[in-house]
DNA sequence: CCAGCCCCCTGTCGGC
DNA sequence: TGCCGACAGGGGGCTG
């Protein structure tokens, strides 16, 4: 669930508390979930570096340390931030504790145990293979266009693959889509260079209203203060099913593509 | 390259 | 009421 903006959110919410801190210890309740394999070798690699800057690459929060990089990805539960400032008291999810020499923690929380951390000495092991950041100035329309034409799958698994452009999940793309007038259904090499334009446009303003709004709170994600984004209360089609589309009233569709659940306007995306 | 399936997990919800 | 299966969806892996 979080996706570029929520994690661009937690990202934010958390620099000026980390950045500049040093780690002074690590446990976990939960080693699966980190890399290197056992927590006395990922404590003992972590422990004394140094948080030099804290930003995003896709749907990775990313630690440039002294040495090393630190990537945590939330998948579908994951939260992070600083035990001090959370508004719970005990949250039994907790699954990762990382000590900062200025006397805080930082909590790594999750439910189902998806999420992941890594300490790599190059980013590169970790974001080598990943797309464009849509809301780079690397990102642009003549490239987007000449790599979806190649592509003969569909549109909004594409628009999901992190490998054709990074950070786009199940709510974002659903709601490029829908802004872009687009049957999540078509293959990608049958759209026009005028449909190619509106999804180019469409994913980056639903990205950057998400961020403005500081994510889409639809059930676990929180930002590091323990509050909510709003994204939610403006959703185009995502989680609208029979609800009428903002656009011409017809009831929202919801279908299963690529073992993920899609929703769209029946009538006005074509 | 692409579609479809399973798996990693846990909580919630609807049906019976 | 209580059990059970479906579902939530990010990502990796495997197969055809």
């Amino acid at each position: 669930m979080p996706e570029l903006p929520e994690v661009e959110s937690v990202v934010r919410g958390l620099r000026d508390d980390v950045v500049g801190c040093s780690f002074t210890c690590f446990e976990t309740t939960w080693p699966r979930q980190i890399r290197p394999y056992t927590p006395k070798a990922f404590a003992s690699r972590l422990v004394g570096q140094r948080i030099i800057t804290l930003g995003r690459r896709a749907k990775y929060i990313v630690f440039t340390l002294s040495d090393d990089v630190l990537f945590v990805h939330l998948k579908m539960t994951g939260r992070l931030y600083i035990k001090e400032k959370w508004p719970d008291e005990d949250d039994t999810y907790v699954r990762a504790r990382f000590g900062l020499d200025d006397g805080n923690e930082l909590l790594f929380s999750d439910m189902r145990k998806f999420g992941r951390i890594q300490l790599v000495a190059d980013a590169e092991e970790i974001t080598g293979s990943l797309g464009p950041e849509p809301l780079s100035d690397s990102f642009t329309l003549d490239d987007f266009r000449d790599r979806l034409t190649q592509r003969q799958g569909t549109i909004k698994p594409l628009l999901m693959n992190q490998q054709f452009v990074a950070g786009v999940g199940n709510i974002y793309a659903d709601e490029s889509l829908w802004l872009a007038r687009i049957d999540p259904r078509r293959k990608a090499d049958t759209l026009n260079s005028e449909e190619i334009e509106r999804l180019y446009d469409a994913i980056r303003k639903v990205l950057e209203a998400g961020i403005a709004r500081e994510g889409a709170s639809v059930n676990w994600y929180r930002k590091p203060d323990g509050t909510t984004g709003s994204q939610q209360n403006y959703f185009y089609v995502y989680d609208q099913v029979d609800k009428p589309c903002p656009r011409c009233g017809s009831l929202v569709h919801k279908i299963r593509l690529g073992q993920r659940g899609t929703h769209f306007c029946p009538t006005c995306q074509v």
